[in-house]
DNA sequence: GTAATTTGACCACTA
DNA sequence: CTAGTGGTCAAATTA
């Protein structure tokens, strides 16, 4: 994947408005004002190596970035965490894009795994990208800001992006940086992750999805919480330290090179006690996260977001669990995909994934891709693991199911994703009793193959795989706001062979730019602020299909899709607190 | 001195 | 049964 270096940043003026989302400020629970989008952004960072990054250089401001960017410089982000983000005024009024409701930080937005759509259309696609790239497009830069940071491991991946000063809590910082995070076009848009250089697995897990989850999590364990005052502070004290990508600490506890990839795969562990959750993230050489794959759930809360300020053993556990969480949503949406980073959020609960082995199994035996072979074995262990580990403690969830908006792919399904799809089979995979769909990419000689199912542990929860790159770009939008959705840059990069790996691996936003908000590739759950904002509580019913359900930003109510499933049933219904 | 990371070795799983 | 691969352990190293 390209890296575009620079090339996003400028254009953020240009965000389509697609884009934009709006958060209806209907639900209460985002009734805090202060959040600021920068919080959210700050609460990004990931990556556990952070620390090793000099504080300068995480500290940077994401002003400075930013400026560099967008002004002039890119924004280089990459693995450092992202120092605050001293938003700058919005070219545009972030209102225009979308608003957030008051209390909901679109931070918190940002960070939840559930990237806004704007287009209620969106789906992040994996493959696609759909929804990361605009969200995550931070990183596109991220070879040039990586270089500035220190190119080992320790890079810190910290996606959040750190205000700087709280200041960017005016709502019009928030609006920028929520535009840009959405907006792929940001002004400061962070640079691309290298991701994609395995755009194989990185089409499903790009670190976008990690972000998102990683955010989710974050604002699950802590923000999402009903009350959500607390949230502030703590990403405050959060954007001050540096944290850890996803909220979470985590110990590396091994390293490895793989086969099939030039990356080192590096593992973690969630330090808290007990808690099984794991996260194996592949940095390209340059530092960039080039895959994030996790597995199992946090049993725990979100450390709070004065999280580590140092190492990130030393993060602080919350003892109390939020009254309801994200995880609790997770459970259902994120859940189901198991491992995904949403799973870092979620709660135990969430680890069922359904992805069976078998799944992928049947995928490689069956035709389905040829990368899979590579992929799959993590993947089937992480999902298989998942689903030990997997709790899914529905019983607890708060979070009403959501309405799902299906779309029903005749012949040929435009998915949330952006492109175009044909409908080419369907099967019942052991493992899981209900049908794969499967569909190609009817653009002209793309490679690129989905199939899609609705987990077996949670009908909820759709798990989509994506096999292969697209080698074009996202078709025309759809409605509005399609075009932007596509997020990765399947195309770009060499590799063709784009393996989806089903395991929920967030993958870093894809170079390309008009893209939709961060996409949660494998969950590609998102929900619409509306969703959040429901009443009742986060209404993120959304989370309750984690995968399938999107947010939709518009102005609709918030639903979330299950992709492709055909989930008519399914409604929304809010959240509670 | 403490804690985290690194790294080689070992183990388990799959083909 | 063997080889290959990935994941984990744990001692050594580094910060």
């Amino acid at each position: 994947m390209a890296s575009s270096s620079g090339s996003l940043d400028t254009s953020a003026n240009s965000h389509p408005p697609v884009q934009t989302f709006s958060f209806s400020t209907h639900s209460s629970f985002m009734n805090s004002p202060t959040t600021s989008f920068s919080d959210l952004l700050a609460y990004g960072d990931d990556e556990p190596s952070n620390n090793t990054v000099t504080g300068n250089q995480q500290r940077r401001g994401l002003s400075d970035r930013i400026a560099e960017r967008i002004g002039s410089g890119v924004p280089k982000f990459k693995s450092t965490p992202p120092p605050s983000l001293p938003l700058s005024p919005p070219p545009v009024s972030p209102s225009s894009y979308f608003a957030i409701p008051p209390g909901l930080s679109p931070a918190e937005l940002l960070d939840s795994p559930v990237l806004l759509n704007p287009s209620s259309n969106i789906l992040p696609s994996p493959t696609t990208g759909t929804y990361a790239a605009q969200a995550f497009n931070w990183r596109k830069d991220s070879a040039q800001y990586q270089q500035s940071l220190k190119k080992d491991d320790k890079y810190s991946f910290d996606f959040s992006f750190q205000p700087p000063e709280r200041a960017s809590k005016t709502s019009s910082a928030m609006l920028q940086s929520s535009n840009a995070a959405f907006q792929s076009q940001q002004p400061w848009s962070f640079q691309e992750p290298k991701i994609a250089v395995k755009q194989e697995h990185s089409s499903m897990q790009s670190f976008t999805s990690e972000i998102a989850a990683t955010q989710m999590n974050s604002q699950a364990s802590n923000g999402f919480q009903c009350d959500y005052g607390n949230q502030q502070q703590q990403y405050q004290s959060v954007r001050e330290q540096k944290r850890s990508e996803d909220g979470y600490n985590w110990r590396k506890y091994g390293q490895k090179q793989v086969k099939g990839s030039e990356n080192p795969r590096s593992y973690y562990k969630c330090t808290y006690p007990n808690c099984p959750t794991k996260k194996k993230v592949e940095r390209s050489l340059d530092g960039q996260i080039a895959e994030i794959v996790y597995k199992g759930s946090h049993n725990h809360p979100k450390p709070q977001s004065t999280r580590r300020s140092s190492s990130s053993a030393s993060c602080r556990y919350p003892i109390q669990a939020p009254n309801f969480t994200m995880n609790q949503i997770q459970d259902q949406s994120f859940a189901s995909y198991g491992s995904g980073h949403m799973d870092s959020v979620q709660t135990p609960e969430n680890s069922s994934i359904s992805i069976g082995d078998d799944d992928f199994d049947s995928q490689k035996s069956k035709s389905c891709g040829d990368d899979f072979d590579e992929d799959e074995p993590e993947a089937k262990r992480w999902k298989r693991e998942g689903e030990n580990e997997g709790i899914s403690a529905p019983g607890s969830r708060t979070v009403r199911e959501p309405r799902v908006v299906v779309q029903t792919t005749s012949d040929i399904d435009i998915l949330d994703d952006g492109y175009r799809w044909r409908k080419y089979g369907q099967k019942v995979v052991k493992g899981n009793p209900n049908p794969r769909s499967y569909y190609k990419c009817t653009h002209p000689g793309c490679p690129v193959r989905k199939h899609v199912e609705r987990a077996s542990h949670d009908l909820r929860a759709v798990i989509t795989t994506y096999e292969g790159k697209h080698n074009h770009d996202v078709p025309a939008a759809r409605g509005s706001s399609h075009s932007v959705n596509k997020v990765f840059p399947e195309n770009n990069s060499s590799n063709t062979t784009g393996k989806s790996s089903s395991s929920m691996a967030i993958r870093p936003a894809a170079s390309n730019h008009n893209r939709s908000p961060p996409i949660i590739s494998e969950g590609e759950t998102s929900f619409t602020f509306d969703m959040l904002q429901s009443p009742g509580s986060f209404g993120f019913s959304g989370f309750g299909n984690p995968m399938e359900s999107y947010v939709s930003q518009s102005t609709d109510n918030v639903f979330s899709r299950t992709k492709e499933e055909p989930r008519d049933d399914m409604l929304l219904q809010p959240l509670r607190c």
